[in-house]
DNA sequence: ACTATCTTGTTGTAATTGCAACATTTTATA
DNA sequence: TATAAAATGTTGCAATTACAACAAGATAGT
């Protein structure tokens, strides 16, 4: 997978960075970003350390919508970014450039190789987010639940090229990820394996039906 | 709205279209794109027309997933393309520009201009399609009919600065985008309404609540 | 202006789902 | 290793929802 900084050298990486004007902070254990970033319209890097994009709903309830590792980008989700269910929090020392958007398009630096090289780096990597965001979009349209399983499963599996599939997170972290509500899909998933359509070893599910 | 070939004279246009060896495809009403789209990893750009992204479920349902006009991008729906349920279709003599997705990545026209101006002007197209499908996840991911009705309220609210809400399209059309029944969200609304929650002339709904 | 097609509203009903409450097991962390 | 926290599985039940089947109204195409 691409990274924002990938086919830029150490040496250009600090040009880079000057151009764009950025700067950079620095985070505790369990500290909040929110309050340190000004400007909504910003694409942040994580450049040291690990962080959690957290949602807590009106219940109270806190999901981890997504986790950031060194490299990783955050801030494309914008308009979340000031949505007050939404925080990022950092769960060790992290370090974090902060690059204003508006700085990337509008910055004079087109015959600097390393200045498209990053630019060709974003457009790489939103185009997977994209590409993921379909993906759960074609899942979560589907009307029930066994349906939105079935083509997760449809999905993985075509995705890895197995009838074998290795959830990637627990079947908590799924239930958010389709949006359900966990102990339905639990039942949901008995009922599959009742039926013969799945086994389920641990994090392993395996598909026992041809084509759905 | 940015568009892809902003800022790219007509004559740099050209050169762009030859650097990126696209290739130029014709269609006439009603015909289907996807049998001359030989890769899947493509954007194709509408040059000079009009069509639809079409999408039939497994019971013969068919549902208009997005509208194609002159410089409008598809593609970056990009697993979509080869999934059997999605057709393009040409709603009038339609031109399409055919760019090979890794032509653009791996072109080495770092120094001219428009090549840059291209990729940037793609940068800020993905970059709005990535908040427009994190709005709907936004608002699918809510677990009633209710709340996904008022999560679209809210957002089209703020978005307009005003709580006279306009329908850009049919309720049809909005069942759909909400991922829910038709005949559940019309129900649903008339509740709203009841309740004095809201009030719906043709496609304009009115919020009398001042948060939700 | 006529006709076919699409959109909208309504309602009954069965099926699906979310939620609450709980017992167990697994995983982190002090 | 002890203890707290998180994940998992289960079940009953009430609430929500999809679906089917209509009727009526609006819109588009010829």
């Amino acid at each position: 997978m691409i990274q924002v900084f990938d086919n830029i050298s150490t040496k250009n990486r600090v040009k880079l960075l000057n151009t764009l004007e950025s700067h950079t902070l620095h985070f505790n254990k369990n500290n909040s970003f929110l309050p340190y970033i000004s400007k909504d319209n910003i694409i942040g890097i994580i450049k040291k350390g690990y962080a959690q994009i957290i949602r807590t709903d009106h219940n109270g309830n806190r999901t981890i919508i997504e986790e950031l590792e060194e490299n990783d980008l955050f801030g494309t989700e914008i308009s979340s970014l000031k949505n007050k269910e939404y925080d990022i929090i950092a769960k060790e020392e992290t370090e974090v450039i902060i690059i204003d958007y508006n700085t990337i398009i509008n910055c004079s630096a087109n015959n600097k190789s390393f200045y498209n090289e990053f630019t060709k780096n974003l457009l790489q990597i939103f185009t997977t987010k994209i590409k993921e965001k379909n993906e759960r979009l074609e899942i979560i349209t589907k009307k029930t639940i066994r349906n939105k399983l079935l083509e997760y499963f449809s999905i993985m599996s075509k995705k890895h090229g197995s009838k074998h599939i290795y959830l990637p997170f627990t079947f908590t972290a799924l239930a958010d990820y389709l949006a359900i509500d966990r102990t339905a899909m639990s039942r949901e998933l008995k009922n599959l394996k009742d039926e013969g359509f799945i086994e389920i070893k641990n994090k392993r599910i395996d598909l026992l039906y041809d084509e759905y």
